[in-house]
RNA sequence: GGCGCGGUAGCCAAGUGGUAAGGCGGAGGUCUGCAAAACCUCUAUUCACCGGUUCGAAUCCGGUCCGCGCCUCCA
């Protein structure tokens, strides 16, 4: 068994894995901040570390997986002034856009078949813990009070630039903006920032405020996960600042490398752009769902490596649609061959493959094609293959989270020889969105009709079904397997 | 400008020293009443470019060009 390795970002090299306490491992990632819908982007990064997540578990692991919800932030506050917050209730009005999107992420993100990870800490449920973090800084010199905002001061830390391979020498000499407000060097960022007026706030010793984006990540991974961790995870434009300003305050309060293996996923890309809020170019997860199923966008995603930017496309999510109803095709003609039980077991040899290329920094698209190939044999000679080829082939997708399915139906071909009713041929032909039964019922004209050689009338037929979402193929021994196409 | 990622067929995409996986698309053929699905054959003598190391390089080293991202909120 290959052993697996992992590209950290803080070393730029593919790592061993190995983890603090043996047999598990502890891992976070940055989730969203919850003021709008998800988009293809936050897709992207979730369903790579859920992927990142299954394997670990699937390497036997006991994986702790935390992932933040930000309840609070510059975003919420605005998005609710919007919606016409006012001083009184802004508290509540962005406690309640954050619940909504909280809840359409974890619904699209089920979609997806993104599994739960086991902590979801909300930021406001943290203030208390930020406010002990903050004071530990302050106590230690690593942080500074100017009239209610509390900074942290990043010339007290050496290793500052560390994460992102900046020279904080170079970002100060470019940072030739004006010295922001009372901070004593640009660089040092909010850990407290002074409410201003109709801002949520909470009490601290510095008075009324809220915390600055990068405490909480630093708060709840302290807490759920303890000081050193191992995996740290979130989307590239989050190295700098917000992970760098994380290690900096964690490292800082405990004096220890909060985690070992530093993950970052490559973006989503349009005309080779990235896809982001402030471009105006995302695609909503949820309009998406309505053209690809989540299945397959799912795949498409997995389709490269998590660290390599994706281009979406739709020919690109059209090739994955093709690519996965392969998959499918196999799965379905396997199991109508050796049934579901055989195909329980999966060939040690195949599944070693795709160790070998999950193991390599979780290459995805290598286990893939692994799947393919198997596809590909099973296809080539199904009486050469073992079911447990294409069990594996069915064990990697599943290990992948994508579950193959079975879209096929058989409808025997004797069936009664008497002569065709035509007006019940006829009743069944305007039937506008036939049922189960219907759907056998024409099939089974249309079986009689070929056997009469009335070509054009059973092609009727065919079209009819057609439209209602069912490709038919004719089957050597007269019997007829229909699929279920639908929107794939 | 600094830092980082990348440039592999028409498109997408694996591959980090041993002679180019896989998918989509396309062409032709088999099967079929016609289809569909599937199969077979073909679709990169070559990995942005130029040098170098090596018996051997898409892979290592140096340089050049191009694309993208971060350096401000951002998955």
């Amino acid at each position: 068994m290959s052993e697996l390795k992992i590209h950290n970002t803080l070393t730029r090299c593919k790592e061993v894995f190995i983890p603090r306490e043996e047999g598990k491992v502890r891992m976070y990632v940055c989730g969203i901040t919850a003021y709008d819908f998800c988009h293809l982007g936050h897709a992207r990064c979730y369903v790579a570390f859920d992927a990142v997540y299954r394997w670990l578990k699937h390497l036997g692991y006991q994986v702790t997986y935390v992932q933040n919800i930000t309840d609070l932030d510059d975003k919420l506050i605005k998005r609710a002034r919007e919606e016409g917050a006012g001083e009184s209730d802004i508290k509540e009005r962005v406690s309640e856009i954050a619940e909504k999107f909280t809840a359409a992420y974890f619904e699209d993100m089920a979609r997806l078949s993104v599994l739960r990870a086991d902590f979801y800490p909300r930021a406001t449920e943290y203030v208390a813990g930020m406010v002990r973090l903050i004071k530990i800084l302050k106590e230690k010199g690593f942080a500074y009070n100017r009239a209610g905002n509390v900074y942290f001061e990043v010339a007290r830390f050496p290793e500052y630039g560390r994460l992102s391979g900046r020279d904080v020498g170079e970002l100060l000499a470019g940072a030739r903006v004006k010295i922001g407000e009372d901070k004593k060097n640009p660089l040092d960022f909010a850990l407290w920032k002074r409410s201003a007026a109709g801002e949520p706030s909470w009490p601290s010793p510095w008075g009324e405020g809220r915390p600055g984006w990068h405490i909480e990540c630093s708060a709840m991974s302290m807490d759920r996960l303890g000081p050193d961790f191992d995996l740290h995870g979130g989307g590239q434009d989050l190295i700098f600042p917000h992970h760098e300003n994380e290690i900096a305050q964690s490292e800082a309060a405990t004096s220890r490398r909060p985690a070992r293996y530093w993950l970052h996923n490559g973006f989503v890309t349009i005309k080779q752009e990235k896809m982001s809020k402030s471009l105006q170019n995302v695609s909503n997860l949820r309009d998406l769902f309505r053209v690809y199923p989540p299945r397959v966008i799912r795949f498409f995603l997995l389709g490269r490596h998590y660290r390599s930017p994706v281009d979406y496309t739709e020919e690109g999510l059209a090739a994955a649609g093709e690519a996965l109803a392969r998959l499918d095709n196999c799965y379905s003609l396997a199991l109508e061959r050796w049934g579901a039980a055989a195909l329980e077991e999966a060939d040690p040899r195949a599944m070693e493959e795709c160790a070998r290329a999950m193991n390599d920094d979780f290459n995805t698209a290598g286990a893939l094609a692994v799947a393919h190939r198997l596809a590909g044999e099973f296809f080539n000679s199904p009486e050469k293959t073992e079911p447990k080829t294409v069990g594996a082939m069915a064990g990697i997708c599943g290990i992948l989270g994508i579950e193959l399915e079975n879209r096929l139906v058989r409808i025997a071909g004797r069936g009664g020889g008497g002569a065709i009713d035509e007006s019940e041929l006829e009743r069944l032909l305007a039937v506008k969105s036939p049922g189960e039964e219907e759907i056998a019922a024409l099939v089974k004209f249309r079986q009689a009709l070929r056997r009469t050689r009335r070509f054009s009338d059973a092609d009727r037929i065919r079209e009819r079904l057609a439209a209602a979402g069912i490709e038919i193929r004719d089957n050597p021994d007269g019997s007829t397997t229909i699929e279920r196409i639908g929107n794939r």
